[in-house]
DNA sequence: CTTCTAACA
DNA sequence: TGTTAGCA
């Protein structure tokens, strides 16, 4: 073990050169970029010992959450998730987007249009630091809630006539 | 084979 | 959203 030696990912890519404590105690190092150092060989430790120094790629992340590479990118286009980019150029997801691409096939299910997704996602946290007005947004969704409330009770209705109708039909 | 961007029968 | 073209 040189402490020098390369670090590849899963697919042989070469991702970082790891520095060894000498790099730390050599004066040819300017101190400045010491704790970026640091940084650099906490990063590398952790995800190396995790066995994957990059997170996810999109076919994975397709798989995992059942959406389309497509749909991925539009998606991240709208920036409702997001990757950095690993030196190919390939999009490198967290494996925590699971979970927000999860929350928007859930929202798309109950019929929330893209366009509201995307206003509504950036006031929930999972997309990233809470930013600009919800209070706008927030309106619309308890609009929404309104509706449900409608539409679940004219549900029940439909249910329980169905089940009157079916107990009428001879046997 | 996988991913990327851009574009559209 | 799918799909396809042309690259890397």
């Amino acid at each position: 073990m040189s402490g020098r030696d390369e670090v590849l990912d899963e697919d042989g890519a070469e991702i970082a050169r790891p520095a060894g404590d000498e790099d730390l105690h050599d004066d040819s190092v300017p101190q400045r970029f010491r704790s970026r150092i640091i940084t650099l060989n906490s990063y590398i430790s952790v995800n190396v010992k995790r066995k994957r120094a990059w997170g996810m790629k999109i076919g994975e992340l397709s798989r995992a959450s059942g959406a389309s590479p497509r749909s991925l990118r539009y998606y991240e286009e709208l920036g409702l998730i997001s990757s950095v980019r690993q030196p190919n150029g390939y999009r490198d997801y967290d494996e925590a987007t699971v979970g927000v691409v999860s929350t928007i096939k859930s929202l798309l299910d109950l019929g929330f249009p893209m366009t509201l997704i995307e206003r509504v996602l950036p006031c929930t946290g999972d997309a990233g630091p809470i930013e600009g007005e919800c209070s706008g947004i927030m309106a619309r969704v308890a609009e929404i809630r309104d509706e449900m409330d409608d539409k679940a009770h004219r549900l029940l209705e439909t249910r329980d006539a169905l089940t009157a109708f079916l107990s009428q039909q001879p046997s």
